[in-house]
RNA sequence: GCGGCGGUGGCGGAACGGUAGACGCGGAGGCCUCAAAAGCCUCUGUCCGCAAGGGCGUGUGGGUUCGACUCCCACCCGCCGCACCA
């Protein structure tokens, strides 16, 4: 006979062909009889009806090939698959690609392929890959979302929210190219403020965008995080992200420009308890309000520099919390609502349009940032919360020591941020701990009508205006008589027009498409222009899981009774680099689509698990490190379930972790010791296993005979099957591989329900070395259904060779098997090593009866050697006695 | 600065408060072979010891406990988010 050898090559296009061939991993909407998942899966049976189960991975991107994080994800995806699978569910695992962005678009840019044409050769080459890999994917469902099919959805959504009041149109400041005359995302420009692409200025434009108002769901997206099972590291990012601060709006007025028409400023403080302490006042240089404030004035020319100067910063310039502190004084006055003091304003870009209402009172003596800015600018400094380690200091009287104070000259220990009593307030207050005073502060300004309590979000409404052509249109036209028109429901998709130059220049490459632009009023069919902004990649994403429940449907985006069906999805999984922004964007939507009555529930993500990175030698895969492991080569040298295999075995998938040729070869060697060792003991050779008769043509029924190789075949996981093996072969070693086996399942069950798949490849690593250190002290059976549950315990991780191996050994399918079930009984063990220790070190092994009481355990310890001699006269003060694990004497 | 995660042999990593180092890699020795590759077997934290055995060992320092990689307190280091958010 030739020499047996493991050939993945051989092995993995059979099992991928009959896969396919027989349409093994697509799943019905309808749990009846029609439902392939039904017919197919024999966890599913008859009598009960399965519970469903929707396993999903982040769709990938397509650009280029897969690359090894792919692997990552789909591997571990594709393992919970297959284990809810054989555990009784009917399992939705879909395919699609997230295939519109700005990569194709600047790919194109470069190249001149069109991005339709680029994205289309990435999916095939997906595709092809993802077939090699075995993973099984329910490709009935597969999508695209730059696919009118799917876009027309989007659109669809979009209007919903349109129609909703949740997307609309403000004026927002941009950056802008004045040389490619084209918005630029802030990632496009570098940190001195020039253009990515032609390394101009750039210049802030105030433009109308798209908006999606998010912010009316913060509160929401906030407390239903404790309602899921995500890793508590992605909650707490989305919980900072959110940045949910409780205070209060007061109200400074400003009586400078017309006594008799005041101007009211509200600014969010979460620190009203320090109002007093307020000692000038400052704006935002996006503030609405500044150059009003300054016209005509001799402060007007400085101020008009200084927000000129801070519009053009970039966001990490500005950002620099380390920065000196800059600003201009616009001559004003506004009054401090509680103790009508006349303070100056400024004008400085430490203070944010974007939070808050663009206006800040300083407090320099309790918040670091006021205090720089005083310091620089030579403000008065006043303390009125005293330091914890200080005693509250009696309040200012008499005007020597009030100047002091103001000018925080003898103190050091400012600012300070913390709580304490009150001081240099007013009597009402002074004394009153920093907290009590809060409430009482707030209560004071609410019945003034100076203010209220309040809270306030970091998080900001959602841009999805893009400049950009390969994105999915906007379905809105303009008309001169109308305004702002939504395109009907019945006209969508509005098609990305086929342009041919996708170069961005004046407006979106859009604008450029005449023939698409011009169009007719859907409402009173006049003249009209298309709106030319596309939406963020992040729309798309944002509701694809609920396409793949209802892919096929052309009457709706989805039907809401197959939805129940299968959402919310079970099992989410993907890298983490997402955690914040694409999961909020679908948590958002799935809220705003649930209020609107289109679903019935409203978190889209039961459970998430987010797996590490891939790195070599340490460091992030990049071409120019030149540290880039390809799946491609590797599965063409070692084939697909190594791969699979070994990306698991590396570590915990949730952590990072550094690939190594090496340890793939391990995995491979184990592969191999397992399939040789199968072949042996189920006689079958290089014979081609039945299951996967080769030429059979396109039987849509699997072949129904599974003639038994010789003995039958153990029903893995049944009972009866055990005691057979062991009343058959009888010997000590038979009943110890059973034993092993029995660990195995155990083990390996376990490890699968806390994704700790490199401990669930080990414990099969363990159970094969068993199979080979006893194998010419067992019987054939036995061998057979040790090996057949290793198999069986591997076919989520290295499909292929498992498929092969359980059929080799039983004639059965493996897929087609419910999961193994432990029998408890051989998990016991007669006899145990017990540990004794002597003062809690070890100091002997001695065998115990399973059955062992206290006293017979104790006593076996004190009996045993080696702990015999480290008594040695000492007395026995305790005795910790841990049953079927160990004694412990405590001596002195 | 705030938040999160992590620190265990030569390496990747295992360990419900109960035998630290499973499993794999690497290394050493052996078998097979004309030879090599592949495969198989044995050993492999460290120090002392011929051995039996013992000492030391999970970033550092304390603490709780009969017993701590694990729990508590205070630090150090590394990585990842967020960061002038009032």
């Amino acid at each position: 006979m030739a020499e047996r050898r493991y050939d993945p090559h051989q092995i993995e296009p059979r099992w991928q062909a009959l896969w396919a061939r027989e349409r093994t991993w697509e799943v019905a909407n309808e749990a009846g009889p029609d439902g392939r998942g039904d017919q197919r899966s024999a966890a599913a049976s008859d009598a009960e009806q399965a519970l469903s189960s929707y396993v999903l991975e982040m769709l990938p991107y397509p650009s280029g090939e897969p690359h090894i994080g792919h692997l990552k994800v789909y591997s571990v995806g594709d393992a919970i698959a297959h284990y809810h699978r054989r555990t009784g569910h009917r399992v939705l695992h879909p395919m699609g690609y997230d295939a519109f962005g700005l990569p194709a678009e600047n790919h194109a840019i470069k190249t001149g392929v069109h991005p339709r044409d680029s994205t289309a050769a990435s999916i095939e080459s997906f595709q092809r890959e993802f077939r090699r890999w075995g993973i099984s994917i329910d490709w009935s469902r597969e999508l695209a979302t730059h696919d009118p099919r799917y876009y027309r959805w989007t659109q669809w959504i979009f209007l919903e929210l349109f129609r909703a009041g949740l997307a609309y149109r403000k004026e927002a400041a941009v950056k802008w190219c004045p040389k490619d005359q084209t918005v630029l995302a802030n990632e496009q420009v570098d940190a001195e403020g020039r253009c990515e692409r032609c390394g101009a200025i750039v210049e802030v434009r105030q433009l109308e965008q798209w908006f999606l108002r998010i912010t009316d769901y913060a509160e929401r997206l906030l407390n239903d995080l404790d309602g899921i099972e995500w890793p508590e590291h992605v909650k707490t990012m989305q919980r900072n992200w959110i940045g949910r601060s409780e205070g209060a709006e007061v109200t400074f007025r400003c009586e400078d420009l017309d006594p008799a028409h005041p101007i009211d400023y509200p600014v969010f403080t979460t620190r009203p308890d320090t109002l007093f302490g307020a000692t000038f006042f400052v704006m935002a240089p996006e503030h609405p309000d500044v150059l009003r404030l300054v016209e005509g004035t001799e402060h007007e020319h400085e101020v008009r520099d200084y927000v000129n100067h801070a519009l053009n910063e970039s966001n990490e310039e500005r950002g620099n919390a380390e920065k000196e502190k800059t600003g201009a004084p616009l001559g004003r006055t506004v009054t401090n609502p509680v103790n009508g003091e006349q303070i100056p304003m400024y004008v400085a870009d430490y203070v944010l349009m974007e939070y808050g209402t663009g206006a800040v009172m300083a407090v320099p003596g309790h918040d670091e940032r006021d205090h720089a800015f005083a310091r620089a600018y030579g403000l008065p400094i006043r303390r009125v919360i005293a330091g914890a380690s200080e005693p509250p200091r009696p309040t200012f009287t008499d005007k020597d020591s009030q100047v002091q104070a103001d000018w925080g000259l003898t103190d050091e220990s400012l600012p300070y941020a913390g709580e304490g009593p009150l001081v240099n307030s007013h009597p009402d207050f002074d004394g009153m701990p920093s907290r009590e005073a809060l409430g009482a502060i707030v209560q004071w300004l609410d019945r003034e009508g100076k203010g209220h309590a309040s809270v306030n979000y970091r998080l900001r409404d959602w841009l999805i205006s893009r400049q950009r052509y390969w994105g999915c249109p906007i379905p809105i036209v303009y008309c001169e008589k109308c305004g702002m028109v939504p395109v009907p429901d019945d006209e969508l998709p509005v098609r990305l027009p086929d342009i041919e130059d996708y170069t961005p220049k004046g407006r979106s490459p859009l604008a450029a498409a005449e023939e698409w632009v011009n169009t007719t009023c859907p409402s009173c069919a006049g003249t009209a222009r298309r709106e030319t902004d596309t939406m963020d990649t992040f729309v798309d994403s944002s509701w694809y899981f609920l396409r793949y429940c209802d892919a096929s449907n052309e009457q709706a985006a989805w039907d809401p009774a197959v939805l129940k069906e299968w959402m919310p999805v079970d099992q989410y999984i993907g890298g983490v680099e997402h955690a914040i922004l694409h999961l909020m964007y679908a948590r958002f939507f799935t809220k705003a689509l649930a209020d609107l009555g289109h679903l019935d529930f409203h978190e889209p993500f039961k459970a998430l698990f987010t797996q590490g990175m891939v790195t070599k030698d340490g460091a992030k895969m990049s071409k120019s490190r030149g540290n880039v492991v390809s799946p491609a080569a590797i599965i063409e040298r070692y084939g697909a379930d190594t791969a699979r295999c070994y990306i698991l075995f590396i570590g915990p998938p949730d952590q990072d972790a550094d690939w190594s040729d090496e340890g793939m070869e391990g995995v491979h060697r184990f592969l191999s010791r397992l399939w040789r060792l199968a072949v042996e003991v189920s006689g079958t050779g290089e014979e081609v296993p039945h299951a996967a008769p080769p030429r059979v043509g396109t039987c849509a029924d699997p072949p129904s005979a599974h003639a038994p190789t010789g003995d039958p075949p153990h029903a893995v996981g049944h009972g009866p099957a055990h005691v057979q093996a062991r009343t058959a072969e009888g010997g000590d070693d038979d009943l110890e591989l059973l034993r092993k086996a029995h660990w195995a399942i155990d083990k390996v069950s376990g490890d699968l329900r806390r994704f700790a798949f490199n401990t669930a490849i080990a414990a099969v690593m363990e159970l094969l070395n068993e199979c080979s250190r006893l194998r010419d002290r067992t019987g054939v059976d036995t061998q057979r259904f040790a090996l057949a549950t290793a198999a069986s315990l591997l076919f989520p991780f290295a499909p292929h060779v498992a498929a092969d191996i359980y059929d080799r050994l039983t004639g059965e399918r493996v897929w087609e098997q419910s999961w193994p079930q432990v029998d408890p009984e051989l998990l016991e063990r007669d006899e145990y090593e017990l540990v004794c220790q002597v003062n809690g070190k070890l100091r002997d092994r001695v065998q115990a009866a399973a059955g062992a009481d206290t006293e017979e355990l104790k006593e076996l310890c004190r009996a045993a050697p080696n702990v015999q001699a480290h008594l040695d006269g000492k007395q026995i003060v305790k005795e910790i006695v841990v049953p079927g694990k160990l004694v412990n004497l405590v001596v002195r």
